[in-house]
DNA sequence: ACTTGGGGTATGT
DNA sequence: ACATACCCCAAGT
């Protein structure tokens, strides 16, 4: 009657697993009202995110169909703000112990050998991040700093190295990264305020919100240097945004020698 | 005022 | 039919 049904977005799964591995499972009412999260959570109540959070552990669950008589909860729950995730939070969640091929494939096993592609990209990009936003150099880091940064704290391949090569070059020729400075979310602001004059109509704000999301993502990966698994979510984040944004400058490109 | 469990309805296989 | 996704209600705190 009222409602036509209103999909949620992954941002909006996003934002609600956020919110969730900030305040815990329970605290829909503060992760609907914390303003990081309520751009994309203006629309849903606290209920919806219980219920939107009841859902997503269900099926990322391997198989436990909505069990109504099973399992009556043998745990009273410690009410932690360490969460049943229904996707990630490793064993230790706590540390920077991270990534050990061995221990990683409690949380993504089902999927973990054939689609790693995109996986493993978003997770060598949050690397990248970290390890410049950890050294921080001025006047950028090379590629041989940040290649023992990361040894130090991950466990990489053999080829390591190359991968790292192509992965930053791409990242700099998307204009993520930058060689020289370390990279800031206000590098792309700028860059779409030209979009904006030329194009000013209706992809502006798309274009907007897709940068904007994309600044506010970067810009979260640097607070999140010392929490590894806040940092490949984020990084996803970014890399879907990111897309966004190119076809936005792809369109700019187009036309802003005309309009 | 919020959380929580149960349930209802629409939609996809 | 069954499972899933979204929404709503009523009870408990």
């Amino acid at each position: 009657m009222g409602n036509p049904k209103q999909k949620w977005t992954s941002e909006e799964e996003e934002a609600l697993r956020a919110g969730v591995a900030k305040h815990g499972t329970g605290k829909w009412k503060n992760i609907q009202k914390d303003p990081e999260f309520n751009h994309f959570l203006y629309s849903r109540s606290n209920i919806d995110l219980k219920d939107k959070w009841r859902n997503m552990s269900v099926s990322a669950n391997g198989q436990g169909p909505r069990e109504k008589s099973r399992t009556p909860k043998p745990k009273v729950n410690t009410d932690s703000p360490a969460t049943p995730l229904p996707i990630a939070q490793a064993p230790g969640s706590s540390a920077l112990v991270v990534v050990d091929p061995a221990s990683t494939d409690v949380l993504m096993d089902d999927s973990s050998q054939c689609v790693l592609d995109g996986k493993t990209t978003s997770k060598y990009n949050a690397m990248i991040y970290e390890a410049l936003s950890t050294l921080k150099d001025p006047n950028g880091s090379d590629i041989s700093a940040i290649v023992s940064f990361i040894e130090k704290r991950h466990e990489v391949p053999q080829n390591f190295r190359r991968l790292l090569g192509s992965r930053l070059r791409r990242l700099v020729a998307q204009e993520k990264l930058e060689k020289g400075p370390i990279p800031k979310p206000k590098e792309i602001r700028p860059r779409l305020s030209q979009v904006n004059s030329y194009l000013g109509g209706t992809l502006e704000e798309a274009a907007v919100a897709a940068a904007y999301k994309v600044a506010e993502a970067e810009n979260k990966s640097f607070v999140a240097a010392e929490a590894v698994k806040e940092a490949e979510r984020v990084a996803k984040m970014a890399e879907e945004a990111d897309a966004f944004l190119q076809l936005a400058k792809e369109i700019y490109d187009k036309f802003g020698g005309f309009i």
